[in-house]
DNA sequence: TTAATCAGGACATAATTGGTACTTTTAAGG
DNA sequence: CCTTAAAAGTACCAATTATGTCCTGATTAA
């Protein structure tokens, strides 16, 4: 239904959780894991990807970990949408891609879509991580907004 | 991605076609099928959920058939995703949903999709289908933007 | 040197979507 | 009437994709 997928939301969750601790020391993955209750593997994953797109810097060996690279403010849920789930584009057919589209040409459909993508990249580009934030939402322990947390997990997580 | 799925596409794509009959009478799945490109029975897959969401009206027995409900400038593209791939919502967690999320509490990205979900449906409703009919291309005959289609079929379908 | 921690990729599984087929109902035409 | 065209409804299988896990190697602090 036109919706991102998890990893996209907890990758979402995880830059949120980043950006409150405040400080730019690095958080291990299993931190963060720890701190949002989502399944320690799967931030490992999704922290990969974000290193790579670099919205977050790693810092390897014992003591290491993960920190923003930018200012909460200069990230956009674009930003991070784009790096895990790809460029945003609700049909195949986009401005650069119309190449593979044999029927672009024809098709009665080119080109209008583009605007529409455009909309949307918009509204997204306007929301930043530090909108995402909640200042307002003191909870010391976060859970993600999609996920339904069951969490088989016998920790003592936070809390 | 983020984009939506192919019976969706479909689905715009059989709204053009019979947007373009222009006149008020009946066609049928396998007509708009053959005139589309698209395979049979996903057309009529695509025209049974688009009946039942009262964008077309059906007319059963021979000679029977298809056609739109409303005038092609009072759909949206919008109206037309929301029928095959439910409502446009990038979360789960969205304004009338919030009760199933367990975390919504304390969910720290709670409310802040909603302005987001309204600019991309806002985008969406912009778009009707007398937009994508595209009176600027003049092709005679139609192909979805998405699919590949290989089989060209002569007619003289109006612009 | 050892332990912590990221990097990268392979893989199994689950979920969703897409496509097909079959049966029933309705209406037109002979 | 009876036959035929066409939609409605339902159920099901197949294919793709997304998700989550694991393993092995590289890197660095203590």
């Amino acid at each position: 239904m036109l919706k991102l997928g998890k990893l996209t939301d907890y990758a979402i969750v995880v830059m949120v959780q980043l950006a409150r601790e405040g400080d730019n020391a690095s958080r291990s993955a299993s931190y963060l894991a720890d701190k949002t209750g989502l399944p320690e593997p799967t931030v490992a994953k999704v922290l990969k990807t974000l290193s790579k797109e670099e919205l977050v810097t790693s810092v390897r060996g014992a003591q290491g970990g993960y920190k923003l690279l930018r200012d909460p403010a200069a990230v956009s849920v674009c930003d991070i949408i784009e790096a895990i789930d790809g460029p945003i584009a609700i049909v195949s057919c986009i401005e650069g891609n119309n190449d593979h589209c044999e029927a672009a040409a024809r098709c009665p459909t080119k080109g209008k879509w583009d605007p529409v993508n455009r909309a949307i990249r918009g509204a997204l580009q306007d929301l930043t991580l530090a909108d995402m934030m909640g200042k307002a939402c003191g909870a010391a322990n976060l859970r993600p907004g999609l996920v339904q947390v069951t969490q088989p997990q016998p920790e003592g997580a936070k809390a």
